[in-house]
DNA sequence: CCGTAACATGTTATCGGTACCAAGCAGACC
DNA sequence: GGTCTGCTTGGTACCGATAACATGTTACGG
């Protein structure tokens, strides 16, 4: 095999040192034009592939932001993602993705994992992290972003909503549309920690508002989606008459619930009225549609990506963000 | 800020050479037991934390995988991303993952930028590329696998299914069925690569099966999605009634339509059938099930890891492998 | 007591860039 | 001419791990 084309081959080639051709091929303008021209054209004659690992080593700066997300299969995650990939892509930086199936020792493998790697920053779902995990980071001088969550202990900026909050507003909404006989569904452990508040928002809510004790439904272990909300309710069998709002832990879970509602022949909203979370596509989409709480999930996504941005330019010193990107009643068609 | 910790560290504080100390930290079993057990002590209550990157400058081993995918944000590809990203953890191996939107010169730079880093392999989705993303990748020995596709002139080895020969199943099973005048939903341009193919899949059939000529009905640029379904049945109107099917490129298209099919009123699949295609789970959740061909997302993810197992550990010797892993109608209620 | 093997550890050089400092050279100005 | 400034380029060391080779130590049979 043949060896590797290095700087040094170019600049061989071209006849000046390795590091004019370094400060050509990085752009620096201390470098007379023609001469950057020559390396350059040298260089993509010789085939020469710029090796990132080396700068990253030297240069102890590896160009990775590390990204954990419970599951990267959830519509709003990807979007999330997809949001910082964009938002940073002009940075020059790469996204480190893992995957933590919605469970803090996951998270803490994960990051360690990731840590080796480097990263100039890593960004976390979730507020809910192992003791070993917030050492891990605290004992590095990294940039720590948390989002989708607004936690109480903050490891670093934040950036998310309060989900407690948010299934509020749609109890809320519920409560004054009449609606007395709630049932919550979701994930029935508490590996998602995100549901476990949403869930905790659902029964607060109901008891401040005077309403009879909401009924918590299991649809299984987290992640759930659209199949556990059908299968929740086809569980339910006849009791599902004893209520008249089902409020789900997602959108996909509302729409199963919906799905099966139609197909055992129940008007929703007349006999039932159907929540999700999320703002997903599915619920704007689905007929009728789904009365839900949107989040920005992209926008989430731009933020953090905003904040890192100015974190690396060093405009902004190290003082704790926290931002409420809120969430807002969207009113559909299921209540 | 206190410089970092490092192996020599580790090693003066153990009193051994930091070759002994690398070699204790990768589980060296030449090294003595109860060194390898103080040296691992050690490195904890100092904090050490391995390097990576300068492991990876050293051996010239990244230990990343690249992948590209069209869109992060779709279920199938998110799955297929999951089997190889849980395929791979084992080994050790690291996904770089970068998203094309659905472009082949979005691909190029992407294939660009991650060559950069040095990854063990590539894994691409699709077998359109730009000559220019061909020639980089075959400048370099570097394995190289397409999934997603059975490319006529592949460029490593391959694993995945006829797009069109999907397709044609359905179409197969519709005329079987009795239905005559066909409208496929996809995106116009042809920007996504995998759409046309299962359009021209559509098409071709028809015309084989001796079908009036197949209308085909624009849902905007890729990616296509629940709403383009619905806003093409919305934009059709009346003309909705010409047609006896509505064959979609994909399930999230085809779920719009359903959904807005039954806004109209329009009997599902009484009236009109609505087919779509990856099996996704809104397909079998919908009311009715929707008609669509399952492809094995995640299965293509784990085969791509074990293939890729396979040639990390030695065991392959180069010989390219196209594995069909073909496509299966799924029968639903809407057709 | 010696040679040899098996085991455990150390030494040296190196991967490919780039920070830092030094220096060559042209033109401007006194 | 000498000096100074600005532009451009070069030399050297180094980032942190590890491959390859060398060395020291112990065990054991002859």
């Amino acid at each position: 095999m043949s060896p590797r084309v290095t700087m040094r081959d170019v600049a061989r080639t071209v006849g000046v040192s390795p590091m004019t051709v370094s400060r050509a091929l990085r752009d620096d303008e201390t470098v007379n034009e023609k001469t950057r021209h020559k390396i350059r054209q040298v260089a993509t004659d010789l085939g020469y592939v710029y090796d990132t690992t080396a700068q990253a080593f030297r240069t102890q700066k590896s160009g990775f932001v590390a990204v954990t997300l419970p599951s990267i299969n959830n519509a709003n995650f990807a979007e999330t993602f997809r949001g910082l990939s964009d938002g940073l892509s002009a940075s020059g930086m790469q996204l480190l993705l893992g995957s933590t199936s919605y469970r803090v020792e996951k998270e803490e493998e994960l990051v360690r994992q990731l840590l080796t790697r480097n990263p100039e920053a890593i960004v976390l779902t979730g507020g809910h992290h192992t003791d070993e995990t917030r050492a891990l980071l605290s004992a590095r001088n990294l940039p720590v972003v948390e989002m989708w969550d607004l936690p109480e202990n903050p490891l670093g900026h934040v950036i998310g909503f309060s989900n407690a909050d948010a299934m509020a507003k749609l109890v809320t909404h519920l409560a004054e549309s009449g609606r007395r006989k709630l049932a919550y569904i979701g994930a029935s452990d508490l590996t998602d920690l995100r549901g476990a508040e949403r869930r905790e928002g659902v029964l607060a809510k109901a008891a401040e508002l005077g309403l009879p004790d909401v009924e918590v439904l299991d649809a299984g272990p987290a992640p759930v989606s659209m199949r556990h909300g059908a299968q929740a309710v086809s569980e339910l069998g006849s009791r599902v008459g004893d209520f008249d709002a089902l409020v789900c832990v997602s959108d996909p879970v509302a729409f199963g619930v919906l799905s099966e509602c139609q197909r055992q022949g129940l008007n929703v909203p007349g006999d039932i009225a159907v929540t999700g979370f999320g703002n997903f596509e599915v619920a704007s989409v689905s007929t009728p549609r789904i009365t839900t709480v949107g989040v920005t999930a992209r926008e989430i996504g731009q933020e953090v990506a905003m904040l890192l941005d100015e974190l690396f330019s060093g405009e902004t010193q190290g003082e704790r963000r926290v931002i409420d990107v809120g969430s807002r009643l969207v009113q559909g068609e299921t209540s």
